[in-house]
DNA sequence: CCGTATCCACAAGGATACTG
DNA sequence: CAGTATCCTTGTGGATACGG
């Protein structure tokens, strides 16, 4: 008589596995590059230290709150530096570190393959949907 | 007298932006490497051919739906070919097309990148909740 | 064996208002 | 100017059960 049913080592597994790839290095980059705006920022960051008002107004779209929220992840993940200048009103300018620098290569491969194969993602997409949802008309 | 608001006009530029970074190429591929079992599927189909329950072994830790819902986004991608054979009980194999094949450097790189630097990631998030979270006393 | 359908919990992201 | 706090909506992922 087994002292643990299957459904119950499966459940251990399951849980063991996860643990071990939330430690996943390559999970963990993946994770933080999948962010919504990390991606534009780091692009953005690539051209040099900027302000937060500059680069609120470089990214339009995000929310002032996920502009911080980006900016402070990145920054404990050491890959982006915050330097405040306590004038009035104070100014704080943001930049990346050498490590953030080290990622750039890794963002230009993604950027160069998205630019070179999305016309196939997008195909792909297009003959996928004709497959499923064909034309109402019957 | 302004026919909009300011703040009518910052919001606009908000959903013009948006929708931009929707369709940016980079961003849409970020997005999806970015899901949770999508770079462990890569991983395992790298490897070759494989059956849906040989995956489901392979990735202990995600649930059967998480894994279909992967596999087919992959699949209405491009990336992921799948092939059912009609036996009993059926047998379906998943495997890498030659778009999906294109993407493994990028994968690579990014896991080379997280491998050599993710003591440097911790280091750095060690300093950084140090100094927020000073020891208890006072 | 493979997939789908439901239901559900939680995290991500956003709108707004307020402070130093 | 930069940041925080609050509240709220949505999306993502998981548990379970059922069907071909």
């Amino acid at each position: 008589m087994p002292t643990q049913t299957s459904a119950q080592r499966r459940e251990e597994a399951r849980h063991a596995h996860r643990a071990a790839v939330d430690l996943c290095p390559t999970n963990r980059v993946l994770d933080r590059l999948g962010d919504k705006w990390v991606g534009l920022v780091l692009v953005e960051l690539e051209k040099g230290r900027s302000r937060h008002a500059d680069l609120a107004r470089a990214l339009a779209g995000a929310s002032q709150k996920m502009l911080t929220q980006t900016l402070r992840e990145l920054e404990r993940d050491g890959l982006v530096e915050r330097s405040v200048t306590p004038s009035v009103p104070v100014r704080v300018d943001y930049a990346l570190t050498p490590l953030g620098e080290s990622l750039l290569p890794v963002l230009h491969t993604v950027t160069r393959w998205a630019t070179r194969h999305i016309d196939d993602v997008d195909a792909a997409q297009r003959a996928y949907d004709r497959n499923r949802t064909p034309r109402s008309h019957k």
